[in-house]
Formats: C-alpha cells, sequence, structure tokens
DNA sequence: GTCTATACTACGATAGAC
DNA sequence: GTCTATCGTAGTATAGAC
C-alpha cells in the first residue's frame, strides 16, 4: 500500500517540479509516510523517478490498448480499416491529453521529451513508441506514402493532439474559458478528425502526382 | 553586463530544472559571479525568474515580427492574402521551434503552459497572445470560418509545428536519427505547408455544405 | 516493513566589507 | 556594483529502534 501511495503522489510532483525539483520528504509527507519509506521501497529518489515512468508507461498503454491492439493486425492492403484506425487512435489520445489524470503526469513526459534522461526509454518502450509506429505504419497503408514522409505525417498528427496539453494555457485564454468542457472537447476532436481526413487525402493525391 | 549574462544562464537552468528545482547559486557560479547579484540586480529567484519570461517574450517576438507585422494588417476581404499569411506564419514558428536557441527556452514556456503561474501573463502578453489571436484571425479571413471554428483550428495547426520541440525525443526515434538536420526540418515544414492548404481547403468546404 | 534520529550538504536571503 | 560571511531552512542518505 504505501508503495503505490507513495508512486502516485511521485508522478504528481516528479510532474509538476521536476527530478531536482521534487523533494523525498514533501513526496513522503504528502503520502502520510516518512522520507526513509521511499529508501527502502525505492532505493532513493532516482529508482523513485524510474519507478514513476515505468508506471506512467503502464498507465498510457493501458488508456491505448483497445485501440492499438485493434489497429496493429490491420494488413497492408486495408486502405479503409487503416484510415478509420489512425482517426480512433488520434481520438483515444485527444481524450487521454484533455483527461484531468493526464495533468499530472504529462508534464513528465515532456519534460522527457526536451531533456531525455534514462526514465525517457522507459516511456519510449513502454508506450509511446509502439503508438506512434502503429500509427506512422497505418497511415503508409492508408495513403500509400514512403515510410518517411508517413514519420513525418504520424508526428504531425500527433502535434495536434498534444497541443491540448502543451499548449494548454494558451488555448484556454484563445477560447476565453478557464476549463475545458465537453462541448469544446468534442468540438476539437471533430476537428483534429476533419483535419486527419484532409491530410490523408491530400497525401493520396500527392502519390498519384508523382507515379 | 553581469545582470545580461545571469538572464542568459538563468533562462536556460529555469528551462532546464522549473523555478524550484534551479538554484541560484548554480546559476550565479554559471555566469562567474556570486549569488548576491541576483538579489541586487533581481531582487531573488522571483525577479529573476520572470525577468526571464519577459526576455522570452522579447525573443519570440523578435523572431515572429516581420510575419506578424505583415499579416496582421491584411483585411477582412483578402482570403489569397489570409492564406499565404497562415502558411508563413507556421513556417517562421516551425523554424523558431527546430532552432537550437528555442532549445533553451522552450521547456519554460511549456512548463507555464500546463501549470501556469504569473509569468505566464507575460509570456502571453508579449509575444504569445498576439501570434495565436493572429493566426485564428487570419484563418477565419482565409476560409470564412467562424470565430470559434478558427481558433480550434488554429490551435490544432499551430499543434502541428510544437510538436517539433514537445514531442522531439519521440520524434528522433522515429526517424531513427539524433539531429534534426536542415533536410529533415525543410521536410517537415513542407509537410505542414501542406497539410495546412488541405486543412484550409476542407474548412472552405465545410463552410459551403452548411449555407 | 516502517519510523526516528542523525549527519552532512545545499538552498535562498541578508548584512556588511570593499 | 560586486563579493564574503553567516543564518536559518530544507535537501538526501544512512543507521538503528521497533
Amino acid at each position: 500500500m504505501t508503495p503505490s501511495r507513495l508512486l502516485d503522489i511521485a508522478i504528481r510532483e516528479f510532474g509538476a517540479k521536476g527530478l531536482e525539483g521534487a523533494s523525498t520528504r514533501g513526496i513522503a509527507a504528502a503520502a502520510g509516510t516518512a522520507m526513509s519509506a521511499i529508501t527502502y521501497h525505492y532505493g532513493g529518489k532516482e529508482g523513485l523517478y524510474l519507478a514513476a515512468a515505468d508506471r506512467i508507461a503502464a498507465l498510457i498503454a493501458e488508456r491505448m490498448r483497445d485501440g492499438l491492439a485493434i489497429e496493429a493486425v490491420i494488413d497492408e492492403g486495408d486502405t479503409g480499416g487503416a484510415r478509420d484506425g489512425v482517426v480512433r487512435v488520434l481520438m483515444q489520445l485527444a481524450d487521454t491529453m484533455a483527461s484531468v489524470e493526464s495533468e499530472e503526469w504529462a508534464p513528465f513526459i515532456v519534460r522527457e521529451q526536451m531533456h531525455p534522461t534514462v526514465a525517457f526509454e522507459r516511456l519510449h518502450a513502454g508506450a509511446m513508441g509502439t503508438m506512434l509506429a502503429t500509427l506512422a505504419r497505418l497511415v503508409g497503408i492508408a495513403t500509400g506514402a514512403r515510410s518517411r514522409i508517413a514519420c513525418i505525417a504520424a508526428i504531425t498528427l500527433v502535434g495536434q493532439t498534444t497541443a491540448l496539453r502543451a499548449s494548454r494555457a494558451m488555448f484556454l485564454r484563445l477560447l476565453e474559458t478557464d476549463t475545458l468542457t465537453d462541448d469544446d472537447l468534442d468540438a476539437v476532436k471533430a476537428r483534429i478528425a476533419a483535419n486527419t481526413h484532409a491530410i490523408l487525402d491530400r497525401l493520396i493525391a500527392e502519390r498519384q502526382d508523382l507515379p
């Protein structure tokens, strides 16, 4: 019980303040235990940080499981299925980014994206790498684009959803609100879906220009 | 001289470690001076943090100046000019996100986006708010979309470029490289430009569906 | 397994010398 | 304007009691 409670708090604290900014005393206190419990269960601050990364990867993998499990087995010729798959993965991703729970761990990930440490390996291997690779593969199947083009397109597609977190405050200002309502989220998701179809169509058209 | 050197280091340190993670001693040492210089010039750690935010806003405003100055005066009827403007602003933004200098201050901004403090006001007022508002306005002019739709579209468009920073490590993994070459950047920019045209076309088509 | 006690290092702020 | 010295606080780690 204590270990899992420590981990929950650790994710929040590390996310908000970073590895150096968060304090083991603060984490332990918030978890209602003593600091030395961290040493015992995780071997120290660094160990707790890595455990937090693993837990985040597991959380994302869990959230994305349904979608990715189906999408991963779509075969080469199924352009329609691949297209639907791209949209479904992005919708799932948008929900994840907009979810309140992601507020805690998203900063953890973004920090690792910009200044990767060993923890990035865990995040990438555990969840994010597979997700992005699947998406790139689906884009390739849906449009017939070469691998490199499909990869670049996949990143721009994902960027639309990550903006919900990484540009959140700016977004809220623009919409003149202070929380994202279900209505807002639906509107954004509809926009992303429409954009995605437009982009995929464009990739197909580009391919036919250069035979 | 000392103040400006302190500020440069402060942006890097606060970006990497956050307000709480960075240490005044560390910043002062890296700037080759004593910690009390921070107290003298900026009144303390918090003052230095806010000064860093102002400086970052100024850096971005400077980088975006050419584009935004022109784009801001495009008038209501000029759909073609507005469309070109959208693409130009996004290209400038992509260059900014990919630039090595942005590696230092981008984490600062993203942190403020997810957990805004007073410093976010400065960033938003000084640069980011104007940029995004201009973009949303141009999207509206270029497509005739309602304000709310144009705002949401603007966010998704910007998201494509911010992914260059906020999902950087993941992106590099996918492309199986460890730095973004000029070739890579050109390819991404071309993709973003093409996506943007596709998205704007789609917005126009949607408008004609519902007259 | 969990907590208390302790050792040691580093933090930010301030006062005062130069 | 810039530095040194110092204070009080808070950080991690470890040893040992329960």
